[in-house]
DNA sequence: CCCTAAAAAGATATAAAATGTCTTTTTGGT
DNA sequence: ACCAAAAAGACATTTTATATCTTTTTAGGG
């Protein structure tokens, strides 16, 4: 339960890869791929998710690629995380009420955002720069 | 990401219904699922892996049913979630370090860690005492 | 001992999500 | 014009989730 997907992996160390090099440094996204051990395919959709929200810039054609789209002390690793795998939602109560409202109140939904806020603030608390650190 | 799945969400259901039932008194399966409105043939699978671990005790032919198999401040929901969930794991590499290791030391393991340690503390901390409480 | 009630076990079915791949298109540099 | 690279979209495969159905085992009651 409460597993991180491959794509979620992916998206991380990829991600985590660009944090480790100078910001304004353009980096093919087939290198980071086989830098990081990733499907390069796989990857660029990744990276397009990233690039739409602005977590990465990317550059088409000649000497084009992809660099971080803000310093890595600036992007959080729960917007890594939501990015690619959509909110952390551990109960789908949580977001829509009605489906934990089948007989009045229900004791267990308070648990489930507790659960959520934890997990949103531990991942809310690391930075990239904090990931690529050593790297 | 991070949900709870159907089989989970019935799970918990099911077992805080004969939580806030007398601890002796034995329940019909198909009584419970229509109480709880889960699928009676899904809500059976279920209750047969709570039976196998003790969570519930099962009685067979006529006047049988299932009854909790400890009082109900005795059951946490880690328990029960983990029952059909298996255990939280957020990212492989939290039981598998190998996994982790592709270049030296990995920076975001000790974050999952965390996040178990936290989502398994929330659990652990709420029983099905708790749950049943007002129903 | 037979009949019926009820759970256990196992096989099967369908749908959705995860995990990729491939092709074509767009954009930019030389 | 040509080439390099990302963007976009269609397609394929595997795994997981979500059940359902049938058969078997167990237990009680007459």
């Amino acid at each position: 339960m409460m597993e991180l997907t491959r794509k979620g992996e992916y998206a991380i160390r990829g991600i985590v890869y660009l944090a480790g090099k100078p910001i304004d440094k353009v980096c093919l996204l087939s290198d980071i791929a086989a830098a990081v051990d990733v499907p390069p395919t796989f990857l660029a959709k990744i990276f397009q998710q990233f690039s739409k929200i602005g977590l990465v810039k990317s550059f088409r054609g000649t000497g084009g690629g992809f660099m971080l789209g803000r310093a890595p002390e600036n992007i959080t690793l729960l917007e890594v995380v939501e990015a690619v795998e959509g909110p952390i939602i551990p109960n789908r109560c949580v977001v829509t009420p009605s489906n934990c409202d089948r007989s009045g109140y229900c004791n267990v939904h308070p648990v489930w955002q507790r659960v959520q806020v934890d997990v949103r603030g531990v991942l809310e608390a690391v930075t990239l720069k904090d990931l690529a650190a050593g790297e």
